[in-house]
Order: C-alpha cells, then sequence, then structure tokens
DNA sequence: CTGTAGTGGAACACAGGTGTTCCATCGCGG
DNA sequence: CCGCGATGGAACACCTGTGTTCCACTACAG
C-alpha cells in the first residue's frame, strides 16, 4: 500500500482534531495533553509531529481548509454584501472550538493564507448595495463578525443548556441590525 | 511612617500595572518579564508577591476596582438602558489592556466579584423602555458588548495610526445598532 | 510461523520558569 | 558615621514540558 497505509492518516488526523479542541481552551497546553486527548502516546505524537511547531503548523494548515470549506458553502457572491456576511458566518459559527483558535490569532493571519475568501470585497460590495453602512470600514466590520462569532460560541459553551439555533439566531440578528447602519427597512 | 512607606506601594502599584500590560498580551508570560517591564528585579518582585498566584490576586482585586470606578462615571442609573449601556461601554474602552484581561476569562468571573453593577437590571430597564430589543437576553447583551469592546480594543492596537475616537466612535455606533434591533428610530 | 508496521512505555538530558537563600549596594534619617 | 529599609544580583534546588532513544507489544500480511 502506498498511500501511507490510511491508519497513519486516522492517527495523524485524531492529533490533528484534539490539538485543536485543546489549544482552543488554552493555547499553551502541553503535548502530553494533546496526546491524550487523541488517546495516542506522547511517544507516537512525536512520531508525526517531531516538534511542537510542526503540530502548529499542521493544526494552521487543517483550519484553513476548514475556513476555505466553510467560505465556498457560503457562496459569497451571491446575493447582497449584508447577506453573503450572514451566510459565512452561518457557516463559520459551525467550526465550533476552531473559533476561539482563529479569534486568538492576531489577526487571524496564519490561518487565512492564500485561498481565504477576499471579504474586504463583499463588504464593499455591501456599501455599494446598501446592504451595509458605508462608514464602516471593511476591517471593522471583519472585527466585528469574528468577534461576535467567538461571543456566540463561548455564550453557548458556557451554557450547555442552550440551543445551538437560539444563539445562532441571536447572533446573526445583532451582526446584522449592527452592520446595517442606523437607516430603518 | 505607618502607611508602609510610600515607596513599597509606588513599586508595587508599578509590579501590578506592568502584569496587567503583559498579561493582556500573553496570559502566561514569565514573572522576570513582567519584574524586567515593572523595572525591578525578579527578588524584588518575589518580596512583594511570593508566589504567582499571589500577584494574580492583587492583578484581580485592581482590575475589579477599575471596573468599579469605570462603571460609577458612567452613572448606569441615567436615562434609557440603551444610553447607560453605552455610556458604560465608553468608560471600559478606557480601561485599555485590562478589557483583554477580562475577556479572557471563563466569563469576566474573578473580576466581578461583589461589587460589580447589576448589568443585568439596566438591560431589562431598556426592553421595559424600549431601548433595547426584548427578545436578546440580558447574557448575550452583556457578551456583546465584551466582544465588541475588546474587537475595538485590538483594533485599535493594531493600527497605530488610528485614532482612539473613531474607533470608539464605530463600537458605539455598532454596538448601539445591534442592541436597538430592528425597529427604526 | 516470521517479518514488519504501528504503537506505547520507560528512561534520559535539556531548557525554562519558579521559589528560595544569601550577600552586596544605595539612600537616608538619627 | 551607623543602621535600617529597600533593592538587585547570583546561585541553588525544584518542577514541568520537550525532544530523543531504546525496547517491548500487538496485529497482520506473506
Amino acid at each position: 500500500m502506498r498511500v501511507t497505509s490510511g491508519i497513519k492518516n486516522r492517527t495523524r488526523q485524531a492529533i490533528v482534531d484534539a490539538a485543536i479542541t485543546l489549544l482552543a481552551g488554552n493555547p499553551s497546553c502541553s503535548l502530553g495533553d494533546i496526546a491524550a486527548a487523541a488517546e495516542v502516546g506522547r511517544t507516537t505524537l512525536h512520531r508525526y509531529f517531531a516538534e511542537r511547531a510542526d503540530l502548529m503548523a499542521a493544526v494552521a494548515v487543517e483550519g484553513g481548509e476548514r475556513l476555505t470549506r466553510a467560505a465556498r458553502l457560503a457562496e459569497l457572491d451571491k446575493g447582497t454584501g449584508a447577506e453573503a456576511l450572514l451566510r459565512l458566518c452561518r457557516e463559520y459559527f459551525d467550526l465550533g472550538s476552531l473559533l476561539s483558535l482563529v479569534f486568538s490569532e492576531p489577526d487571524g493571519a496564519c490561518y487565512t493564507e492564500g485561498e481565504q475568501p477576499d471579504l474586504d470585497a463583499v463588504i464593499r460590495r455591501g456599501h455599494a448595495d446598501g446592504s451595509i453602512d458605508p462608514v464602516l470600514p471593511p476591517d471593522w466590520v471583519i472585527s466585528l463578525m469574528w468577534s461576535q462569532l467567538y461571543a456566540a460560541w463561548s455564550y453557548l459553551a458556557e451554557r450547555p443548556g442552550a440551543s445551538r439555533h437560539h444563539v445562532l439566531d441571536l447572533l446573526t440578528r445583532t451582526l446584522a441590525n449592527a452592520v446595517r447602519g442606523p437607516g430603518a427597512i
């Protein structure tokens, strides 16, 4: 078998998944904890990722792929700018603990490498079609979206009883209003 | 001199201030870094705070006091619920790097001990007077405020050229709209 | 059955942060 | 001048996480 045997891929993926989950809660958690969460020995983890930095890089790549996939599902070129932004928000919301990771980044740098969507253009489209308040700079709208995504995610995480749909509804409502500007419908 | 000599207070305060600044950027920074930032020796730091936990406790107390002071300035009992919330937001915005610290907390717990304002009541007042959309739970409005505060602070921190007043204006505008709900003025 | 791939555990040296002790220095009031 | 309060530096033991090596175990294909 030429394709590194499938089992290796499964183990590797389990490690990366566990890393995303644990790093979201504590960015400086130990490799031992990650190995335990992935249910592999620390030796095995080091066999796949020689150094901590290697694992971090793999996490960044995985995160970038998930973000890209979500953005593709959002069909950012359809509808008004605000509609596209809200669709993206809904897709991102499903990414769960990955949100914490991306949000902790200085400016989301290492996940948004290369193939990420041009959110700037979407927001400028919203400026032009009147669905997004033109006085709000694209940077700010993006910061706003991420901060509310993170707020919604941790709001949900802290309330085991809360309905995912209800929180998503709150998020959509407040973000839509924040971005729409003072003019009523 | 009975009041622990004034100099000790000054040194102690310098250490706590440095701790707040550094911990905001990196919650697991070393005591050596904090001592260096406060321009004291690591020995001196340990003389004031025997263990790391002691320094953390002092930081929490200092943070709580600053929050309380800001809340007092906001005069939360004046005007509509939304107006009070926005005033509080403006006061909090001036707290700078402390925002990162509070926001990193699970739910702002250890800073909001005892003498913090009853934001819940303010928001319910907003529900009643029509200035805050009644479908938004108080919890969610509070999460929203903190997340946008953090977003505004890091937005400002990442753009040395940006005007503090401009960012504060963006924050006020988007939070006001988010909270006001779909109904026009 | 035998070899091999994948794994886990034990042990080690190393680096960094932590908490402590001891000693030297500086400034100032008596 | 002397002593004391406040400080800084050096050195130490300790702990945790890291990266590595070596060996044993299991499953499975040939």
